[in-house]
DNA sequence: CCAGGCATTGAACATCTGTTTAGTCTACTA
DNA sequence: TAGTAGACTAAACAGATGTTCAATGCCTGG
């Protein structure tokens, strides 16, 4: 839609760069002259424009961030899946951007953290909703449930090339995603385990020591 | 217990101090100097006795996993549920070698690749386990539900800071870990749905694109 | 047309950092 | 005792990188 450089504003073309290669190889192995190169123009317009690198993150960072609350309120409360249908179904702009949050949120930005608590707080009311309409299994802890749901989603879109090379791929993507699917819906409506005994024992365990000793 | 660093040989300290870094910061953050510091060294002594910062790397990559893959060796081939056990009981000196190979993993290090695919195996070989006797569900895709296992066991371990956050704690650690084992295990034994909505519907999804059938 | 401000650049600067080098000290050996 | 090899250090080197600066061009308001 708005990907013809030439319109846009050195400002917007010198981000824009920025987000790619913060998404691609982390801020910390980002150089701004690098960044400069792709956005065409001199590394020092990156300084007069943005005063520093770091300040150039975090209006990145507001910008990713922006983007992506606002397509989330667009598409609904269904939380995380909607990561991956749009992950699935979008071209390279949007799986930019989340890779530039996952980025974020592994190095810990403020903007990751508010990003975070988003989709946690979502996750949280949809399964609170699921549970009060029976689609889903009540919970001892839907906070801990929220936060691992989302955990494992992060996880999955952020799977190290290990982990992808184990399936047979040369890196995550679609593919792998498509791999992973029914797994994990197998998982998430029948479980693992036949019977009760690990979830009994782990019981069992917490309550022998229900504070931390260190 | 050896963690007198008087008695370990030059070679050893800086070996030691650079796995706590590289641990700590990743590779790219942290510089020679500091690792030099910290094991009481100059500079100078880190390049002539390991040649660059990249062997360096590498001879803590080695070292680290040899280390891991004997304990697990020790303790049987339980998978990860291992990692956790150990990680929960163990003092600073374990928790210092997973956060490291968890830090090779994300910067897909060859020994952090040895190392995933020991533990895909073993976590296949256990599903496969116990699918034959009976104590856990057949799954449509053995290995990509061990591939799921091991990614969500890494990823709790690797836990980033904001969702840690989002369970009221500064960062991950034992505390953490504690939170999430019941909904974890109650999700492995129950499954979060109640019926097969989801699962039918992703698996009608899957039929109507099915893009490659390798 | 002019003046001033803004965008932009190329070069220079300062710092950080991996690495090299020359030299010192120590320990062992003949 | 003398010599040699290796551990070790301090200093310097070289490249990368964030940042600054002086200068240039361009556009706009008066």
């Amino acid at each position: 839609m708005c990907s013809a450089s030439s319109d846009l504003t050195a400002q917007a073309k010198i981000r824009n760069a920025a987000i790619a290669h913060f998404a691609r190889d982390g801020f910390a192995k980002t150089n701004l002259r690098a960044v400069a190169a792709t956005a065409g123009v001199s590394p020092g317009l990156v300084i007069h424009h943005f005063g520093s690198k770091e300040k150039l993150r975090s209006v990145c960072d507001d910008h990713v961030l922006r983007i992506l609350v606002q397509r989330a309120d667009n598409a609904g409360p269904s939380g995380m899946q909607d990561l991956f249908r749009e992950y699935l179904s979008n071209p390279e702009e949007y799986r930019l951007q989340v890779q530039y949050m996952l980025r974020a949120i592994e190095e810990d930005t403020p903007a990751a953290g508010t990003f975070v608590d988003t989709l946690v707080a979502e996750s949280e009311q949809v399964l609170r909703a699921g549970i009060a309409d029976g689609s889903m299994r009540p919970s001892s802890d839907v906070r801990a449930l929220a936060v691992l749901t989302v955990l494992n989603s992060v996880a999955t879109l952020t799977m190290p090339p290990p982990l992808a090379r184990a399936l047979g791929h040369e890196q995550f993507g679609p593919d792998v995603l498509r791999r992973l699917a029914l797994p994990t819906l197998e998982l998430y409506t029948h479980g693992l385990f036949t019977d009760d005994a690990a979830l009994n024992a782990a019981r069992a365990a917490l309550d022998d020591s229900p504070q931390e000793e260190d």
